[in-house]
DNA sequence: ATGCAAAATGACTATTGAGTCAATTATATT
DNA sequence: AATATAATTGACTCAATAGTCATTTTGCAT
């Protein structure tokens, strides 16, 4: 028994196995981080983890498959943290927006190698697969931010969306790969707090028709195909779907202990970022809040899909 | 005898050379633009232009060779007409800004290849003189905006430099991607005034102390060194100083006939923009320079540096 | 027409690296 | 301890492709 009440189970027999899966995305994110995709062979990412090339191509069946593995990984990572401070109907949506950006920075500084080799882009192009899944990753972003500026200015805003949505995009990316390379040190809150001032003053702008909007509607329908098909921000992974029941149940329960599970359900959210999340921890947060009853089935969906992975 | 009074000569020996030359340096950059650096082969380079690959080894020693040439071709092109600009004194920062933005949305319409092939980023990349080579171009980039922002706001922007410059470039670059691959079209001039409006709202912003900066010098230290080690954006090539002296000296003539000079530079300027100049032209137009003694002597030498190419 | 030099060719070499698989080693079970 | 099963290895195959060079073709002068 420790301090939680819980028997700590060992993890379970395939823990030894996920774990060097993990190494090697790990090794392999910094790998393709530093040198390049097409620069970084299987051997050498083989021999940074210390296992033989056959060994490596037991975990995945080709470069291909790895590449893809890394973005699965780590983008559930980082983006299912923005879409849990999206649930919280709480937040006014200033604040709401700032937030997402602040836990995005947050997220670059702990998955920099990730962020590195992402903003290289250099990924075996040409690549059906992997290109997908950038379209893919695309449309969420865009479709995350359209929410946000419909939240924030309403229907008004619409004629000015696209040219507001590249814009603030490519103001993030910048102070991303500022972060990322090193050149600039700045707090997640601080910069979060900056990209939303600027989206602003030029939304501002725009609805004071002090400046046109260069991109419409017709120009955008390839984005808006890809944002329609991945269903998008509303519900794009049954981890994520299964948070938001939880927190849809706590906000209609409004439980008196409600904000202490929140607390938990944040806790959690904050474990599952790690690179190494403790299944030990994780299994303890979920026991606390499926102690109320009113909410241990949903509890038990979210666990599963974590625990699963 | 042609209308402007010169014989047309023939086009020299060479001219039939510097023809394949550019022909390949055409054929490579669409075929990086469009299948990404390292998924192309010599062999498919050398198939593209109709000739044998020991024959593409006689003008590029190697791949890289290539490569290199293909961004000092283009970047040249591309920048030379912003620098013009930016030397023409009579037009106020604002429209100058404007005017040289659109310039460049401009180039971007005719050099599409080399641009989308420059936003993959993807060239063999740890190669050392490729990427001493982008260090140039950003160090000229970030160089002519830091000009442009100290002409526009005088000393007191300086605590914004930084931060105004980063997202000014990324906007830029945005609008860049995205008539580079198609999905939009729009005037440059549109585009233009949009960048510099977008860059005014910012800086007010700033100014009026509404916005707090995240970034300073110290950070930037790397990107100063940069700046200030290729010399940027005051004087980076020979070719450049042959403009600006024959810009200075009818600027500090002020001849009854200078602004048709000034139209007969301007079209020059235009011409070189293109990707097959025509010799005889430039030529015609540089008699028509040379007939005034006055500039007679800048005109020839910059007749040299741009026909010497 | 003849001979010569320059230009062009493409078969060849050498290297790199993805992916395979028979043989070996480690682990679990009885 | 013996056996079965699973995990691991690294030498090997095979394809792609950068770069070379002996041979052929072309163009030009006499």
């Amino acid at each position: 028994m420790n301090v939680l009440g819980l028997d700590i189970k060992p993890i379970n027999v395939r823990g030894a196995d996920m774990n060097k899966r993990e190494v090697i995305l790990e090794t392999a994110v910094e790998l393709f981080a530093e040198k390049g995709y097409s620069h970084t062979s299987m051997q050498e990412i083989a021999e940074g983890v210390g296992i033989s090339k056959g060994s490596l191509y037991s975990f995945f069946t080709s470069k291909e498959d790895l590449i893809i593995s890394i973005y699965e990984h780590y983008q559930q990572l980082v983006f299912e943290r923005v879409f849990i401070i999206g649930l919280d109907g709480d937040l006014p949506p200033r604040e709401k927006l700032e937030k997402q950006f602040e836990v995005q920075f947050e997220g670059i500084l702990h998955y920099k190698a990730y962020m590195k080799m992402h903003l290289r882009g250099e990924t075996g192009t040409n690549n059906k697969k992997i290109s997908a899944m950038e379209h893919r990753m695309r449309g969420r972003l865009f479709s995350w931010l359209q929410n946000s500026l419909l939240e924030l200015y309403g229907e008004e805003i619409t004629a000015y969306k696209w040219d507001l949505m590249f814009m603030t995009q490519s103001i993030y990316r910048t102070y991303m790969m500022l972060l990322v390379t090193g050149q600039a040190e700045a707090k997640p809150a601080a910069i979060g707090k900056h990209i939303v001032r600027q989206l602003e003053v030029m939304a501002n702008d725009f609805l004071n028709g002090n400046s046109q909007p260069i991109l419409n509607d017709e120009m955008m329908q390839d984005f808006i195909v890809d944002m329609d098909r991945e269903g998008a921000f509303v519900s794009f992974e049954k981890r994520e779907q299964a948070w938001k029941t939880l927190y849809n149940k706590l906000n209609k329960l409004d439980l008196p202990q409600s904000s202490s599970l929140k607390e938990i359900a944040n806790r959690i959210s904050e474990e599952t970022k790690k690179s190494r999340p403790e299944k030990v921890v994780l299994k303890g947060l979920f026991a606390l809040l499926k102690e109320n009853d009113e909410i241990a089935n949903e509890s038990k969906a979210l666990e599963d899909e974590i625990l699963s992975v």
